[in-house]
DNA sequence: AATCACAAGATTGGATACCAATCAATGATT
DNA sequence: AATCATTGATTGGTATCCAATCTTGTGATT
């Protein structure tokens, strides 16, 4: 088994993606420390993994807190995402075999059905996971790690964001790119994933305050030991187990530069992370 | 000031990238931990973000040891490499300014000079500085710390390989880049970044073995207070200063796999970084 | 009442000492 | 000579302690 820091940075990742983490949140030492019992040293550890894969920003002296990415890193994170995903396109459209594209088509397959059954939360899992399997034809695991780094950024932004698109268009994109990559149409295909993330991040408005919902033990509590159902839950908060005081007003821990704070209605975090797009 | 761990794998990082740590050479944590007078535990930080960086590799209780890339990892590091600046350079194709160019002709002209003038080690320096330089005009900072890190990487390999191309078409090809690009030749251009990265890497003949010539202590000594002249010494191992005893003798410190370890004269080693193709 | 200064508390970054588990190398045994 | 066991060294981790810094709350002042 791998280190204990590791894991946790993993746990982390993992409420992070899931948005139980949300941006700004702080991530203090003895918290965690008591949360996972382990000794801080580990906890600082493990943060230090997050930070590194921007997932986390350490102030000194100040602690660990959620990333809370700015617009212009936002963009940055798009671009450079959508510059590895077209470098892919264009790779498979020469090296790609029958059995890869069957594999492509045979996911999309799967999100279409998802989305037939009226299953949101699978079929946006799927609609990740596209992306993720894309790039791991690309027989690269050098690429594939960067690509994943990338991914795992976009869902902070999805924290911070109002998402305001056409779901349903998102949705054929992917098999789209398929075809016309498999038909060689390469300058349309890269074109169009070019188009598919710009989308995304039009719809995007950002906001300028989140506020979490729960506390670091709360939103950690599913992971600890049950071995958490990971995949399943990572459509949204709702149907969270606050493990005990269903309260929602514990706005403990954020972190808020000092910036002109309007006091917005807390209504907009309702909004938010309907339909993850990607 | 940063953390101390951050220095310190700053430090370890300068080191490896001037391959006075070379690949499979063990970083072990109380030995660092006296060479810095700091405590074991900042350097074990400093390990885990070498580590998330792919320049050290952590074993379970058996410590760190600089990364030894396969051979398959090489070309992936490279393939990766690729696809960011061929991505870049179409970004650049549409949206770089005259200032731009200017400032590519620039780096460019200084290099011929420094090639000239006959000091290789700054010519390599400026080599290596292109693409950095290249990539920055993107103004993407997440791309810009994604090509620093495959960068970074692609040292390691300079470690393990006998170097063997001509030397001089490597050195028109980033004059050439640009003169393409500006002339809106994307598609050639981005060929020839290909052919770049592959002739570079078609002349990589995997050494199995690589033979530290200095133990850890020596090879950071020259970091230590003095602030050390970190761009200029990045050449080579020649003109570095031992702090003490001469000796090459020290094999100290190998991390060799269980593979056939044929007694291959150590010489190789010395042939070994002599241009630094970029 | 509002603001400023200062002191107390809390948190981080780090050091030290210590322990258990594991790997490596040595020596003992057959 | 080959194999097995023991010993030593190193790592992963904990607990405790300390200094520096940040935050906060209180109180004095205008």
């Amino acid at each position: 088994m791998s280190s204990r820091s590791q894991t946790i940075a993993d746990t982390l990742t993992r409420a992070i993606i899931d948005h139980r983490l949300v941006p700004g949140c702080k991530l203090g030492e003895r918290e965690l420390a008591e949360i996972f019992d382990v000794s801080r040293i580990v906890v600082r550890q493990a943060l230090i993994r997050l930070a590194d894969d921007g997932l986390a920003q350490i102030e000194r002296n100040r602690g660990a807190f959620v990333a809370r990415p700015s617009m212009q890193e936002a963009m940055e994170i798009y671009d450079a995402l959508t510059l590895v995903e077209q470098g892919v396109a264009a790779q498979l459209s020469d090296r790609l075999g029958p059995a890869g594209w069957a594999e492509l088509r045979q996911h999309v397959e799967r999100q279409r059905q998802a989305v037939a059954a009226g299953n949101d939360a699978l079929a946006d899992v799927l609609g990740q996971e596209f992306h993720t399997v894309f790039v791991r034809l690309s027989r690269n695991k050098v690429m594939q790690e960067i690509h994943a780094q990338l991914v795992r950024r976009t869902t902070l932004l999805r924290s911070l964001i109002t998402a305001d698109f056409d779901y349903c268009n998102l949705l054929d994109d992917h098999s789209r790119v398929v075809d016309l990559l498999e038909k060689g149409r390469l300058k349309q295909a890269m074109d169009l994933i070019d188009t598919h993330h710009r989308t995304v991040v039009r719809g995007y408005i950002m906001d300028r305050e989140v506020f979490p919902e729960m506390t670091p033990a709360e939103a950690l509590a599913p992971y600890l030991d049950g071995k958490a159902d990971a995949a399943t839950t990572s459509a949204g908060l709702r149907q969270a187990k606050p493990s005990g005081n269903g309260d929602g007003a514990a706005h403990a821990h954020v972190h808020l530069p000092n910036e002109d704070r309007a006091p917005t209605s807390r209504a907009s975090t309702k909004k938010t992370n309907r339909g993850l797009p990607t």
